[in-house]
DNA sequence: AGCTTGTATTACCGTATAAGCATATTGTAA
DNA sequence: TTACAATATGCTTATACGGTAATACAAGCT
């Protein structure tokens, strides 16, 4: 369960830079790619409908902060992902993105 | 535990905005602070050294994405956790960048 | 009413970042 | 080697965001 200790000063930024990368959209639909297995860089622009080169750019992203790792297989560079943390938090965000609605739309009812 | 679902499109782009609300130093220790309790603006700004438009601006943004709450007191303007879930996100990242140190670390080791 | 404290908002500035395009690099095969 | 496919990198532009300062608003007190 959650230990919710309080963070020091000095971790508050490299936490807030592991969000800011966990928060454009685009980085997050190639980790959801990711999710079902490794993949190449021709894959997932495929699978994303984005240009190879930003491809390419939120993958070195990704790699940087430790989510994704590269292997090389011929020609190809295989991606994958090296932190599964990231789909609880994503499911954590969605749970309370539910709840959110959820509360809201009783308001709305009410009223 | 983590249900690993795929999110849909749509749902990548409101996730993607909550990562971004907690990718700011400034607005984590002002979660930090109100980790221990409701606190009034002011108490907020001697605790964090920010100016008192920069914690009004933050908490605007906090409870605009429903992570806190507002109440007035008389004179004070009173702000509170509304969603816990965000520390245990804290204590996600936090684990993951620690496991991070310890693998660069042996890596250091080894070589 | 006027005064004071606490809080919110506005306007501006500087910075950062993502997307697009062109180009460079890497790796493979002929 | 050349040619080709896959991937990476620079560069530019547009946009968004955070901090600051000045100001406005709200609530209590005399």
């Amino acid at each position: 369960m959650a230990q919710h200790r309080k963070i020091s000063e000095e971790t508050v930024y490299l936490v807030a830079e592991r969000f800011k990368i966990m928060s454009d959209p685009m980085r997050l639909m190639i980790l959801n790619c990711l999710q079902e297995g490794p993949l190449s860089v021709m894959e997932i622009v495929s699978k994303t409908s984005a240009s190879q080169p930003n491809v390419s750019k939120h993958l070195k992203i990704l790699q940087g902060a430790g989510l994704v790792s590269r292997r090389r297989s011929g020609n190809l560079a295989i991606y994958q992902i090296s932190d599964d943390s990231i789909f609880t938090m994503c499911d954590l965000v969605c749970n309370s993105l539910e709840r959110r609605l959820k509360t809201q739309a009783e308001v709305f009812s009410v009223a």
